[in-house]
DNA sequence: AAAAAAC
């Protein structure tokens, strides 16, 4: 067991880190605190959740010099919600010692980014394609760059940023500190380590730490007609407090979110075609508990850090089982318990079934809920409520209009119009999701396409859209 | 086939 007292950090690093309710390390912690600290490059095979981010922001912090005016450390992440977070959380770190760092990432007013550039942010905090926007224009300088971080860096390899990564690192001096995290080690990240690390410490979170014992997993078999009602079904059981509901498309999202919210549930969906701004109001006001449910595409899969999910529903199944895993790992966090449930139709068992082979770790079926268990449920949070308004108090002003009100009526009859009114009645508003076109239990599926020639086609199959991110990254290339 | 990411 390591505590922060004993790696002889800044006593000012010590000391926020103890404002954030650090003392001791998490295993990843205790094992890449002391390579980070010594200046060596380090690898980081670790998942989600395992509180990487301080594994990496207190070398960056505690190597940062609060009186130097450039850039002395740039995180890269894969999404803008991650960059975000992850400068709030370096914030924290920072915050004593005088070390300020700045989020930026594409969506937001560049100009209004490049003021606060000129405040001289101590680090950087950023996405692939903003951080390059502002290295060609200058605005970030690269002169006192002293260490680097790939965060979540296969799953950048994942979305195609590769390149952009490389440009970024070209451009830094060679003379600095590389960290690298990553979940899986593919070929082409081990390449990249290769290219732009020297003599890198591997570090791993054991197999064993690296399952989640704290979530419960189960699974739900439902036709796809019937699994917009039956979620809410369970909703209605499980009053969670906190909870993150997966769809499989950005159209899937914004119809759940819709549909939800017309039936009484307080619901926001965030995806990538929303605006920059919308996402993070979305994102702030599920943190701060003004939105019970948030719905999301794979956007809010990774890394994201929300304490107090205690549900994650997966409204459609993975088509990744790396996807699942992250998933999940929204909620458990932080020695705290929680539910993950996915959703299947009939011929999705045997997906499922992959990704219980890959997490080694077998899903409970779920009977299908039924409307009474829906509306016990209901009951049961009334009855909560009240129980809860008790011991909080406050109910005194009341306290003549219930005498009045037990000279009509006896107290049983009184408290279950009290409870009823209380109760939120079974919300049978008709709502539609479109299809799920794609499936996978079906053979010859378009993953692993056998035979020659076919497979080229997937590169024209994307249509419109899919040709024109291409073209962009071809003519960013030639610059 | 979908999602993410620069204007």
């Amino acid at each position: 067991m390591t505590t922060f007292q004993e790696l002889g950090l800044d006593p000012q690093v010590t000391r926020s880190l103890s404002d954030m309710g650090f003392e001791e390390a998490t295993p990843i912690q205790a094992e890449a605190l002391p390579v980070g600290l010594s200046g060596s490059d380090l690898i980081g095979q670790a998942q989600t959740g395992t509180g990487k981010t301080a594994a990496f922001g207190i070398p960056l912090i505690e190597k940062a010099d609060p009186t130097l005016g450039g850039i002395q450390g740039i995180v890269i992440t894969p999404t803008r919600e991650l960059a975000v977070q992850v400068a709030e959380e370096l914030n924290k770190i920072g915050q004593h010692k005088g070390i300020r760092t700045l989020p930026v990432y594409g969506g937001q007013d560049i100009e209004r980014q490049i003021r606060s550039l000129k405040k001289r942010p101590h680090l950087i905090a950023g996405t692939p394609g903003r951080l390059l926007d502002h290295l060609r224009r200058r605005t970030i300088r690269t002169d006192h760059v002293a260490i680097t971080v790939l965060d979540e860096a296969d799953e950048m390899l994942n979305m195609g940023f590769i390149e952009d990564i490389e440009a970024i690192l070209g451009q830094f001096p060679e003379e600095r500190q590389t960290l690298l995290f990553s979940a899986t080690m593919p070929e082409q990240i081990r390449r990249l380590a290769g290219r732009f690390m020297t003599n890198p410490q591997t570090i791993r979170v054991k197999a064993k730490e690296m399952t989640m014992p704290r979530i419960r997993q189960q699974f739900l078999e439902v036709p796809q007609r019937h699994k917009f009602d039956i979620l809410c079904r369970l909703l209605d059981i499980q009053s969670p407090e906190l909870a993150i509901i997966f769809g499989r498309t950005k159209k899937r999202v914004d119809e759940l979110s819709e549909g939800l919210n017309k039936r009484g549930y307080s619901a926001e969906g965030i995806h990538g075609d929303l605006t920059q701004a919308r996402r993070d109001t979305v994102m702030r006001q599920f943190r701060e508990g003004m939105i019970d449910v948030l719905v999301a595409t794979d956007v809010a899969a990774r890394g994201l850090d929300i304490s107090g999910v205690t549900h994650v529903y997966n409204f459609d199944i993975p088509q990744d089982p790396e996807s699942y895993v992250h998933r999940i790992g929204r909620t458990g966090r932080a020695g705290n318990d929680g539910l993950a449930i996915t959703f299947i139709t009939s011929r999705e068992i045997g997906h499922l079934r992959t990704i219980e082979r890959l997490t080694k770790k077998r899903m409970e079926r779920l009977p299908i809920p039924s409307m009474d268990a829906a509306i016990e449920g209901q009951q049961r949070l009334a009855m909560d409520k009240l129980n809860k308004l008790i011991k909080e108090g406050g109910y005194q002003p009341y306290k003549t209009l219930a005498e009045e009100l037990l000279e009509e009526s006896d107290s049983v009859t009184l408290l279950s119009a009290a409870l009823k009114l209380l109760t939120k009645e079974p919300d049978t508003t008709p709502v539609r999701i479109s299809e799920d076109s794609p499936s996978f239990g079906k053979k010859g599926g378009g993953r692993f396409r056998k035979g020659g020639g076919g497979g080229h086609n997937r590169h024209r199959s994307g249509g419109g859209s899919g040709g024109h991110s291409g073209n962009r990254r071809r003519q960013h290339r030639h610059n």
